[in-house]
DNA sequence: TTGAAAGCGGTACCAA
DNA sequence: TTGGTACCGCTTTCAA
């Protein structure tokens, strides 16, 4: 067997039997082969310079790459060219159901490029957050998108922005002029109070998702701005959960029943899991959802359509968001000036039975 | 304000006003300022060689990093070390909800050793699978842990394994030699069918995912294991998904339903998502789940609890199961011998409330 | 159409 | 404890 490079192969004979997996075929490997310089064989490889290469050489040159199973170093060329073809996405928590969708539209428009996603969590963490960042950083990603910051984390951005385009997704952060595609989350806020007041409901609650959040920000300001129009007022104020998950929903509208004073007939939650706590709140109190308290949520999840009773729910555009981010996203690779404008797009009301008019 | 570096800012004067952001200092700016060789630069920022430079220059040089806001370099680095820091890790399909929680193990491990992880999805096909693996080749990941695997792929596995250590999780591949965690599928399988004919059930049918994906044909093979050592029988033999959704289910389901023949009382669905789809048919069909028909599931998703009726179902011990496979994945980068032996942890049964007893 | 030289930003190795 | 040199693998620029 013929070793092309010639490189590094004593190692053989001094160590014990090693993987052989470590080196590979450099592109001086196969221009050796093909008897051309280097240059060359980058010119052949490369489709948008082939053709300064001559249809014979580069056919050999082909070949030869194809028969040795070169693969170029990423890196190297990154190196040199100064991309490094990486887009870093951060998000909170991939196991929040709305993400995928979102995750697959971006991941789709990017590697069509020819590009990569590296995707980290930050558990809703600022130093986390930090830290991701950091590594994107020393990691040259080409642009950041960031769907994991609360509105604290304004001078972080700021400064991550600073060295590297970063496109916000999801939630946005006020006061920075960041290029943002989210969803319309005072609408979406809206329709579901709406709908609430709609069915005859005028003792309605919520439960809060962390009000740092620009998600959760949104829709209670889209509840209170429907509440001013009508004569429907909110039962209890304080509802904020720590974290938007099953067990605070319960716990929070388990406090809601206990507490003394009106008891609502409506409950709109921030998402799915905490509507889902609140229906187990409601039996465990004895009561009846929709007959005695109507419920909606936000996300619409997967099998929030087969719950006991099917829950009214609010719809993202995850894939038409997606795609948008993934192209504001790669916009910011040209120099073109930058648009920081904000996109908002539409979400919708999914009407299931977890509501119910309201029985006098 | 002072460059630094004082190159590339005439660019500034010729073009356009640019984004300032392109530059950023090096290592050589850091070491300029300190008055010292880039090499003791180097030592200074690195933990474990700073010892070698002496305390009051290792300051001098960290301070100034910092009021830079100097960032290595990573290319730069893993191009001269040989390592990129990378996992590469290949997913079918990021929303199945399996997923994250593992994902968020690996996740963890794989950043506590200052290494990020590179997620890309094939969506299950097999081109869309050799495409990342090219791209994990050419970007020199470190190790690939490959949970995206059908039986047909035991070529291309091994070819990427030629050139980078490959870890198997959850999903493994008959005949190659690579190291793998995943859960017993067998058993789950088993743990199902016994629950189902302890209960009395001796009509059973089962809902099959691709039979090409290990996880599936695991199940199959320990649903036939317990029928083998009873008298229960199988109905309905032909009944495997293109995909395992909720759709494919509901028609799988109805298709039984409407053929000749005995009717089955209880139905083990090889994920939750069919299992849920099982249940619409049922529905539609004016059947009762669990009264007319018992049904399990698997996987245990997010709400399986909360559904009508709440699902009995087999949960993956997936948090272990990802620190496993990242332990496994960095046991890969030291020259140990390889452990190529398969690892199988446990699943159990969780009983809810969509099986009971076969009434006479 | 091809080659030569330089350099991207670091680190390894050896010398002082 | 510090510096000098070479080089990781590739692409760019300029010359032939």
């Amino acid at each position: 067997m013929v070793d092309a490079a010639g490189r590094r192969r004593d190692a053989r004979q001094a160590g014990a039997a090693m993987k052989s997996r470590d080196a590979g075929p450099t592109l001086k490997d196969v221009a050796a082969l093909a008897g051309v310089h280097p240059t060359t064989a980058s010119r052949a490889l490369d489709p948008a310079k082939s053709h300064l290469v001559s249809e014979e050489t580069r056919q050999r040159i082909l070949q030869i790459s194809a028969e040795l199973g070169y693969q170029v170093n990423a890196m190297a060329r990154s190196l040199r060219t100064g991309s490094s073809g990486l887009i870093g996405m951060v998000v909170a928590d991939v196991s929040n159901p709305f993400l995928p969708p979102i995750l697959r539209a971006i991941e789709h428009v990017i590697r069509h490029e020819g590009l990569m996603l590296l995707i980290a969590e930050t558990h809703d963490d600022s130093r986390t957050m930090q830290e991701i960042l950091g590594h994107f950083a020393r990691r040259r990603v080409d642009a950041i998108i960031l769907s994991a910051a609360h509105q604290g984390d304004l001078e972080v951005v700021r400064a991550a922005a600073a060295s590297t385009p970063v496109v916000l997704a999801v939630r946005s952060v006020d006061g920075g002029k960041f290029p943002t595609v989210t969803h319309d989350d005072r609408l979406g806020g809206r329709l579901a109070t709406q709908h609430l007041v709609e069915l005859g409901h005028q003792d309605v609650a919520q439960l809060r998702g962390p009000e740092d959040v620009s998600s959760f920000s949104g829709r209670s300001a889209g509840f209170y701005s429907v509440l001013a129009e009508t004569t429907a007022r909110e039962v209890g104020s304080g509802l904020v959960a720590a974290s938007p998950t099953v067990e605070e929903g319960r716990r929070l509208t388990a406090e809601l029943l206990a507490a003394p004073g009106d008891r609502p007939t409506a409950i709109f939650a921030h998402n799915d899991q905490m509507a889902v706590g609140a229906m187990d709140a409601l039996r465990e109190a004895g009561l009846s959802c929709p007959r005695d308290i109507s419920i909606v949520g936000y996300n619409d999840a997967p099998l929030a359509d087969h719950i006991d009773p099917p829950l009214t729910t609010i719809r993202l555009p995850a894939a038409e968001l997606g795609r948008r981010v993934a192209r504001l996203a790669l916009e910011q690779l040209s120099e073109e000036p930058v648009d920081t404008s904000t996109v908002r797009l539409p979400p919708e009301l999914v009407v299931r039975r977890s509501t119910a008019p309201l029985t006098a």
